[in-house]
DNA sequence: CGATCTATCTATAATCG
DNA sequence: TCGATTATAGATAGATC
């Protein structure tokens, strides 16, 4: 639209892509609030600038803020609340699923490096043995002999710091089919800020 | 655009909302994508018709099903476990503030209720002295003397079943100014499903 | 329902202040 | 960085199949 065709793909001049962008994004925002006006459609649009910054549109945005809660009654929120358990359960049984296989993976390569450790000491007194050198042994920081586990325990409130890392990719861009699981996870951020 | 200027209302017509709902989500998901590749955005775009069937347009969409979590890495799961842990106290929170406040809100009504069947019992006592005809007492339903709770606990696994009810509104459909708080409720449900 | 076809209406790229 | 302006590309209402 304007003057000159558009070629999809990124406006590599930062001047005419930040202008190009604060014109799209007005013009994306109204067509949201359009569609969801005339064909009474339930819209939700959300668009970060590549600076970080947000802009959004939203039908009815019942926020999770104090203020949108106080309207919601309790069925509502036991809903809510049953959601959230869900999805928490599935996200900390990922999580130790990870921890799990990760632990068992390193019990493997200490496994494997203590054997080539052990062979390495070996031969080494071999050779001490014809010459006149002494090596001293090296001494990896030990763990307790651990049983392996058969459930990690949930690591409740063992989270670090946010890290607002690594969420872009290049080129994966497209039009996604329609499915009800889709979300994307970096949205879940923005429940609590 | 097209043969006729738009009037910003809902189309009565059934038929022609629907097909203008069809042309214009083709067009708003377009228009996401665009604005994604040409100014280097991250866009989630979620749209549901009149009868709930979602589309959906998301610039990376690492999803919550079994397959992409497989994805996420430690600390992006703990970082989510985090933020619904904080979100869970908060629905938590604010549900049983409700319960409390209802309960309180029933007992004054119940003390009110007494007194008055107090006073009309008393009232009809009198009358009765006066009159042969006997009216029998009113027996409610008696609570145990219940004490007042400082604090309601939280009802973990009382939700009842799903009911996705209620969350259309009419006439409360306008652009919302940038939050970063901002986030629809109905959205959470697509978490789990 | 979709797809196609215009006539029109809108959005916006390029430009200027 | 912002608003206006304007020429055009693009979107789409209504109609037909």
């Amino acid at each position: 639209m304007g003057r000159g065709r558009v070629q999809l793909k990124r406006i590599e001049n930062k001047i005419s892509r930040q202008v190009t962008f604060s014109k799209r994004r007005t013009g994306l925002l109204k067509k949201a609030h359009e569609i969801s006006v005339l064909c009474d459609a339930d819209v939700a649009l959300i668009v970060f600038s590549t600076k970080g910054k947000l802009f959004e549109y939203a039908t009815h945005s019942r926020h999770y803020d104090g203020e949108d809660l106080e309207q919601l009654n309790l069925r509502e929120l036991q809903n809510v609340e049953q959601q959230l358990e869900t999805a928490l359960k599935r996200i900390r049984t990922k999580k130790n699923q990870l921890m799990h296989e990760s632990i068992s993976e390193l019990h493997k390569k200490e496994r494997a490096l203590q054997e080539r450790n052990n062979s390495l000491s070996k031969k080494l007194k071999e050779n001490e043995k014809t010459s006149e050198q002494q090596i001293p042994m090296l001494h990896l920081p030990q763990h307790p002999p651990q049983p392996y586990p058969c459930s990690v325990p949930s690591f409740a409130n063992t989270s670090g710091p946010f890290i607002g890392a690594a969420m872009r990719e290049e080129e994966s861009v497209q039009v996604q089919p329609v499915s009800t699981t889709m979300m994307p996870l970096w949205m879940i951020r923005h429940i609590n800020q």
